[in-house]
DNA sequence: ATATATTTTTAGACAAGACTAAAAATATAT
DNA sequence: ATATATTTTTAGTCTTGTCTAAAAATATAT
């Protein structure tokens, strides 16, 4: 029986490995999760007890097979489920994952495989992140981040990094969503912001708004 | 902030304050929820604190109108996603409650709302039960258990008192359903068991059985 | 190499929710 | 009316998950 706090730490842990190197600090848990360095210490004791980490003192805890399952179990139900809200129940994209937090964490086989087989077995959430199958592998799309396409080049958004609700308005609001097709104007050196061309209109972005959209070439 | 521990003991209070007297014992509450007296005790105070409940040391408890709406609310969304799970994800009607008793806790105003349109508004969960409006009304059916139907008599399932596995699968062997048309062939004076004809197969069904079978007359 | 800063762990406390055992209140039976 | 049985509450303990403050380990800078 894994916890539902427990649930949590895995899919943090699961993150941040991903993105670097596969052992985490406490320190990068804490902040992810926005709780303090000695929680995060006695939770990994316990991940490690119940053999869902690889934990040594002071040098950062990793996951172990089944740990990562466990995580990429949670990760596929909350992506399943956004898709629920966003295909079937009028939800925006920036909207569903204060819910998906929640159902992430609702145990039931057969739920989660009729759901999966009701939403057409989607490959990825409405952010554009890949959906886990239930032996937790992913489909690794090739993909880039806007702020590193040169200039006069054309892309389309696959995705996006930060899926915040004020990000997410931020590019509703430039009708910037999946499949947008994006050229790159220009790259002003001195703040690494660009104008980029978005359905014939022209709009400048800052670096930490092209640092959080993903494209692909095309 | 209502935790999920209070949304049971709510629940449970208001399923029990409606068979019978509106205030409830202490022990009928543990008794429901499988748990111990005194924790009970411990958590009506709380409830009694946050003016969920009326509660008079010794005397039983009773729930708040603030109380009895969160109840319904409860219960709305527990029979509400029992239907989504049978009509939209091949659940059949003995496999849902323990799914439904995570998924009535979940918190979001929007999903529950989305969901009741996306269902069509259902008026009654797969077990004949009814789902409480936005405002915690429930339309009062008229039902009587197929125990009280005298011999010769012919009416039609509308629902089930008992909700458990065991029970709904015996139904469903017998070929019993929402909806079933069953007539009182003859009743036994000596251990109350009745035979009756379901589908035109003549069954011998116990007083447990006829006891925990809602009909209407027809 | 040593002092300083940062990170991580430990120790001790707290709140929620549950339990056992004992005490108090209420109900029942003679 | 009094003794007995049942119900309910209290007192004290436990587990999970969190926190603060202090100690220990590791990393960084001169
Ligand atoms: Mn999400
Ligand atoms: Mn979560
Ligand atoms: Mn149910
Ligand atoms: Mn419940």
């Amino acid at each position: 029986m894994v916890t539902l706090s427990e649930e949590n730490y895995l899919k943090a842990i699961y993150h941040l490995g991903k993105q670097g190197s596969v052992v985490v600090s406490t320190n990068a848990i804490a902040e992810q999760m926005e709780t303090k360095a000695s929680s995060v210490t006695d939770m990994i004791k316990k991940l490690a007890d119940k053999n869902l980490a690889n934990y040594i003192k002071y040098q950062g805890v990793s996951l172990t097979k089944e740990g990562r399952l466990a995580a990429a179990s949670v990760v596929r139900k909350h992506r399943l489920w956004e898709v629920l809200l966003v295909e079937k129940l009028n939800f925006s994209w920036d909207e569903v994952h204060e819910v998906a937090e929640q159902l992430e964490h609702i145990k039931s086989e057969k739920l989660i495989n009729e759901l999966d087989a009701f939403l057409n077995y989607p490959e990825e959430d409405p952010h554009g992140d890949p959906i886990p199958d239930k032996e937790g592998n992913i489909k690794k799309v090739e993909k880039i981040l806007l702020s590193q396409v040169d200039e006069n080049q054309s892309c389309i958004c696959v995705g996006v990094k930060d899926s915040s609700t004020d990000f997410l308005k931020y590019l509703d609001k430039h009708h910037i969503s999946l499949g947008t097709s994006i050229k790159i104007i220009s790259k002003e050196k001195f703040d690494e912001s660009m104008t980029i061309n978005v359905n014939n209109a022209l709009i400048n972005i800052s670096k930490i708004v092209s640092n959080n959209i993903y494209v692909k070439k095309g």
